[in-house]
DNA sequence: GGCGGGTATTGATTCAGATCAATTTCTTCG
DNA sequence: CGAAGAAATTGATCTGAATCAATACCCGCC
């Protein structure tokens, strides 16, 4: 955690790789990090380009809420990843909002720093565009899902994305057991799956009673995971 | 209709303006202009690159499918608009399929040509960014109301959509009265809005009752658009 | 410790939309 | 033209999830 971003342990993963040595330079003068607490916004939809940033720890959660203030969590930012970046290029206002699901600790690139960043470095657009397609397609994966996957089987799709990348790896995986957390609220939860918190909790005690899953808190135990990742799957009794 | 590209009526508006003269020639020896018919497959999910496209004219569909072959239309292309970037600048298989949803003309730039085009014009990508930044911004739209908005909202806004924009502007619209043409199935509306095709046609008929619009088979005709835009926003009783 | 406010669970009921099944209407083509 | 097949409509029924309404739980705080 020293005063320079090549030095972060994520660097390498993020698309600030691909910066010339000037560039560089000019992320370490600029860039602020940057403390949230669990529940804090980080941005608002609708709000004028803020930046570009990178989340050293803890989780952020992308959301959007319509006209009746309802609301959907899109999708997770975790440790070594970035996000705000489409505002950042496209210099738009931001069209979902981020806020610190836990304890935070994040790099902030101020939007002054866009136009330089991008114009000094064409390999980063391309990075970010790499992004951005795998972002674009996995929301297109839950358009799909959504419309055609019923919600217990949204569900387990997301304990199985979270035991096998957990906060950052499975937790433990002894004997064929997994553990991990589950580091939201059950009404995060529902609002990624697409339902209600009380359908929410009926589901928990469903999957719990089948033995698919066992919840204890924000800790879940997952006896099988072979079986449930099968589960997930859908009933195509081809 | 020349052979040369800069000629066509869309290309002011589409990312290729960005080109610069060299880019232009390219561009010109190596497209291919193409034809399909209704129904006919442009790529499948999972193909390797096959360019990026053009629509000149008539409409296309993409689509995603899942396991148990129950599929989506995600969004429609115009004439004008351009689409498969995706895999053409990252290179990766296409994660979707696109259709002819009518008779179509279309030119095709082979994947060949991406890594030159992409390499001799940075700004190319800065404007397929801003393209796919808007795709995204209607997708995660898309998931946020699939998720919260009921069928009916979502089956009003798309015939407010299609009033506004029709294939190209809106078709008549004297004395406040509309008329269009939405040149998609039932099935191909249904699986927009994501329901099943008997579900779309008790609708259609309930919208047509409560005289909102009048359907005579691809035909739509919408009496007070106002209204219809209205009603579509939901009953927020506030 | 115990009080108060948010979060989560549980129960009873309702309802939108899926499903299953049967026609009817449109297309296409010999 | 008329038959065959696909697409669309209609009807009857079932079901997953929302809704409404209580209660239980958890946690910071006086």
């Amino acid at each position: 955690m020293g005063t320079n971003c090549a030095a972060c342990h994520h660097f390498r993963k993020t698309e600030w790789a691909a910066l010339d040595d000037a560039g560089r330079d000019r992320m370490d003068r600029v860039r602020r990090k940057c403390h949230f607490l669990p529940g804090e916004p980080i941005y608002h939809e609708g709000d004028e380009p803020t930046g570009a940033y990178c989340v050293s720890s803890g989780l952020v959660g992308i959301r959007k809420v319509d006209a009746e203030g309802e609301s959907v969590l899109l999708r997770l930012v975790r440790p070594g990843e970035t996000f705000g970046f489409r505002s950042f290029i496209t210099d738009e206002a931001h069209s979902v909002s981020a806020e610190a699901l836990t304890e935070c600790r994040i790099c902030r690139l101020p939007q002054a720093a866009a136009q330089p960043m991008v114009e000094g470095c064409p390999g980063l657009v391309c990075k970010f565009f790499d992004h951005l397609a795998r972002d674009m397609r996995e929301t297109e994966t839950k358009v799909l899902e959504t419309v055609k996957a019923p919600s217990r089987l949204r569900f387990l799709r997301l304990l199985v994305a979270f035991g096998a990348t957990g906060l950052d790896g499975p937790d433990v995986d002894d004997g064929n057991e997994q553990h991990f957390e589950l580091p939201l609220s059950r009404q995060d939860i529902a609002s990624m799956i697409g339902v209600r918190p009380e359908s929410m909790s009926r589901m928990i005690r469903a999957v719990q009673e089948e033995g698919l899953a066992r919840f204890r808190g924000r800790q879940v135990e997952i006896p099988d995971p072979e079986r449930l990742e099968i589960e997930s799957l859908g009933e195509s009794t081809y």
